[in-house]
DNA sequence: CGTTAATTTCAGTAATTACTGAAATTACCG
DNA sequence: CGGTAATTTCAGTAATTACTGAAATTAACG
């Protein structure tokens, strides 16, 4: 990692290790770093430079990192390079990220307890497990609906909404009052 | 896997292809699954026998999901075997996984973020870098005390904001016009 | 305590995942 | 088109992570 100021290094290097538990590897944790404190769009070759990483590796970690919509390819004119970017809205990357994550994470596994669902439905010995997935189900599926409605809001409505730590049990007493509740799901 | 219903046998390999997706593995992913289907509290030697693992693959496994609260174990009088069984609350169970990721996932990127804004404050040659670890950091921060708020939440009143899904945008119409609104984050 | 059952640890090995460099493909320009 | 720059692919290899069985440790009971 070349011509880089300690402490940039210092956050490049723990992307990279967080890079694991957030589901991505190494070297796509410390491209998508770089390219977020980078202040102009990078192309291939100076990724490659700046984090001393194969240029087929850097290839490769870019498109993953497209496969997330969380980096962007521009050109420049007069020059045939790709340029690589991070969106620079953070909230814009926060939904992005909840997006793909629920895509990935959540949607397959709320398919198959839908399917698991009916095709255990006609077996009384399977009764308990039945109704132990149907409980994760309906809870997924609740955390699913959440984030349907988080990813509809606009910019200002999830500014409002992210302000609010710690008023969450006052929304609720409000929300109590007015009668507004929506029925239980079925 | 022995003696297991087909679609138990579904739904338990889907956890484990899953697990590498969230963090764990694919014996761990099993185990998971298999205890939160289980009428009973198993042993380890009847987990070793059902999933056909081995021994201390199981014991590892068990231990990796005590270390995230999400499995605990128990005696049974008479019999000097250790049981272990899922928390059946499913509540309750995601928000042990909403603490313990948010302790591996969010903490240490926002305690080193804090710390490299802090080394980065004297350099004026790092102010696009200092905005844009400033932006993260902050995002995080109310994702952060959001997480917070719900952790402390009662059983009911999660119940009550999880039954929301669809009303978000009613509820911030509402909080509008009492104008409860906190300042904004300094 | 001593015995025995149960669990954990750990070094060795297997399986998986990540990375590289060379070759193939694609994209751009005259 | 033909030539060249840029990117992608992919087979081979390196690094990491997961798993196993044997040995060590711990825990329960008389």
């Amino acid at each position: 990692m070349k011509d880089l100021d300690p402490s940039i290094q210092t956050f490049i290097l723990h992307f990279g290790e967080m890079g694991s538990r957030w589901g991505i590897n190494r070297t796509v944790g410390q491209i998508y770093a770089l390219l977020y404190v980078a202040e102009e769009p990078m192309n291939a070759e100076q990724i490659t430079d700046r984090l001393s990483l194969s240029r087929s590796n850097v290839s490769m970690g870019l498109k993953e990192l497209q496969s997330w919509r969380l980096v962007q390819s521009q050109h420049l004119p007069g020059d045939r390079k790709d340029y690589f970017s991070t969106p620079d809205d953070v909230l814009d990357i926060a939904m992005t990220l909840l997006q793909e994550k629920r895509k990935r994470e959540l949607d397959p596994t709320l398919t198959l307890l839908r399917q698991t669902l009916i095709d255990s439905s006609e077996k009384p010995e399977l009764d308990h497990v039945q109704h132990r997935l149907k409980e994760m189900c309906d809870l997924m599926e609740q955390v699913s609906d959440w984030s349907d409605d988080l990813l509809k809001l606009s910019r200002s409505d999830l500014q409002l909404l992210l302000r609010f730590g710690n008023k969450v049990p006052r929304l609720l007493e409000m929300k109590d009052k007015l009668n507004i509740l929506p029925k239980k799901r079925s």
